[in-house]
DNA sequence: CGACTACATCGATAAATGTCAATGCACTGC
DNA sequence: GCAGTGCATTGACATTTATCGATGTAGTCG
């Protein structure tokens, strides 16, 4: 079974939100402390202008392995526990058997506490 | 426990590696055909040209997601079952836990061409 | 209102990346 | 040896991307 050049396009677009270390440094401190964190705190934590952090905020939060909420001046960003439990492994993508629809489709943006 | 930016940096380069439709083509199409595949077979499957299909095989190849075993001209390459198996998911890279050292690294490649 | 805070957006720039056509190279068969 | 095959490498080019500093904007506090 082969899939299309537009879902290869898309799967890839996924792992390419991964494949920036700092993407992956700011995925790992939301993890690791596993609370919402706010930009200033993770410009302070990682070595990176605050212009850049919230580009690449925005970058995760788009393909929503991240989530906002926006409270006065401030953006909490948090990780989304249902897309990382979901996405695929490399096997799952090569072998075809892949989530009928994103899983980061799902849960709804920002104020709402149901997570799916 | 948080992660340097070197480690940051080798996992971002393993999801990046499957972050472009093309590799990602490549990638099904040897674990759909469950076999070796020559050069000239993948460029005839995939829309793209030669040099570059040439290209994205050695992107897969450095890091192991595909061997190659090279017989007269003939490059067969396969899928790398063992890699697949121990991809890490987006979870586990964020959480922390990952694999102490890059299952690729393991499997000892069929002809050799250590690169990098 | 006015200063301040927190973040997003803009503009610029250097670097990386995907692609192709052309060329190079190693092996095969006559 | 010579022509041909199969793939890798090179050079060129346009696009994307990561980063920064500067500026814009919305909320807060006195």
């Amino acid at each position: 079974m082969n899939i299309s050049r537009e879902d290869a396009t898309e799967w890839a677009s996924w792992f390419r939100s991964l494949g920036d270390p700092t993407r992956v440094l700011i995925l790992n401190l939301l993890a690791s402390e596993a609370r919402p964190m706010c930009v200033g705190e993770i410009v302070e934590r990682l070595d990176v202008g605050q212009s850049t952090i919230s580009h690449h905020l925005k970058i995760l939060g788009d393909v929503r392995f991240i989530l906002v909420e926006r409270v006065g001046t401030t953006s909490w960003w948090r990780i989304n526990e249902a897309c990382l439990d979901c996405f695929p492994t490399a096997a799952e993508l090569a072998m075809g058997r892949l989530p009928s629809s994103a899983p980061w489709d799902a849960p709804p943006p920002v104020t709402s506490s149901r997570t799916r």
